[in-house]
DNA sequence: TAAGATAAGAGGGACAT
DNA sequence: ATGTCAGTCTTATCTTA
């Protein structure tokens, strides 16, 4: 009698039952038959392009996959109908219309009812726009819902601003995802002081009490040898020097980015292509005295490496 | 002109008070 | 909570090859 469309119709990976549900706040998913629970759903990235009317069907390349994160209810709101048809196409009658009104009335209120609703339409508002800017998946935007839901949770976002934290999510999500992105970055194409986007960064790191990986700096390598276009021949060679950097535990501290530059100008000096220190300085957004100095440390490990062989 | 050196300052973590 | 300290990175400027 309804008209629903839904798509929260998925089948548990368990019982097999249709019986998942979806936990509003944090975005988890578990079966409302045998509890079975997915936890961290974004982890599984492949978008979901499924549609259950006509509208979304014509509509889900605008919007991604129909159940995502980044809209405010997650997409998995109900919506009742307006065609005043039942089930099996009859009219319904007057009594029932105006029944239906009503409901479809508190329907749509209750969807932006809450504050904490509102203020995630507001904190996404952009998303796509910066998603865009910074060449993201679909699975780091997930992500970065599923972090600032969190943190909303946590009531870490009263009284702080909100763009800071969604870049502080984006930026947490980058790193947890392993997509080189600097919070240099991050900051800029949002266009909120660094500062700020850090402060909340740490913030969210200690309150939500997560653990990132620290950037492996042969990640940021190829991102740096693509910019500067440099061959194949010397990421290798750059590769082999991090992994003796390594080896010699001369990595801690140091910005990763930093790091991969300096590899990839000596392997370059090496392998004799010719490369400026400043070309890699642009490539990799790290000044050239910063590379130098990373270039410094390197080259005596790399020495000592020599040495004990 | 590229590379190296030096100095001053910002921002943040560790640690003690 | 606040201050100090060592370490990193950045900006700016000067020197060297």
């Amino acid at each position: 009698m309804l008209s629903l469309d839904t798509d929260s119709y998925m089948k548990c990976a368990r019982c097999g039952k249709d019986t998942m549900v979806s936990d509003g706040s944090t975005g988890e998913r578990f079966c409302g038959g045998c509890g079975f629970v997915i936890d961290e759903r974004i982890e599984d990235s492949g978008p979901e392009r499924r549609s259950f009317s006509k509208e979304e069907h014509e509509d889900r390349t605008r919007t991604g996959g129909p159940s995502s994160l980044a809209i405010h209810d997650m997409g998995l709101s109900t919506v009742i109908g307006y065609d005043n048809k039942d089930a099996t196409g009859k009219p319904l009658s007057t009594s029932m219309k105006s029944t239906m009104t009503r409901l479809r009335t508190w329907d749509s209120r209750s969807q932006v009812h809450e504050s904490q609703e509102r203020n995630f339409r507001q904190a996404f508002g952009e998303l796509g726009r910066i998603k865009d800017k910074l060449a993201l998946s679909d699975a780091v935007i997930e992500k970065t819902a599923y972090i600032y839901r969190k943190a909303q949770d946590k009531g870490l976002v009263r009284g702080r601003s909100i763009p800071g934290l969604v870049a502080a999510s984006l930026y947490m999500a980058c790193r947890d995802s392993e997509t080189p992105r600097t919070l240099t970055e991050v900051s800029q194409k949002i266009n909120i002081k660094r500062k700020e986007v850090s402060r909340c960064y740490r913030l969210l790191l200690k309150e939500l009490d997560l653990k990132m990986p620290v950037q492996d700096p042969i990640k940021c390598m190829s991102r740096i040898a693509s910019n500067a276009g440099l061959g194949e021949k010397v990421k290798r060679g750059a590769l082999t020097i991090l992994e003796n950097a390594n080896n010699m535990e001369i990595t801690a501290g140091k910005s990763p980015m930093a790091l991969a530059g300096a590899a990839l100008y000596i392997s370059a000096v090496i392998n004799g292509g010719y490369i400026t220190q400043k070309v890699i300085a642009q490539a990799s957004g790290i000044t050239e005295v910063t590379i130098r100095n990373r270039c410094k440390g390197l080259r005596d490990s790399l020495k000592l490496c020599v040495l004990s062989q």
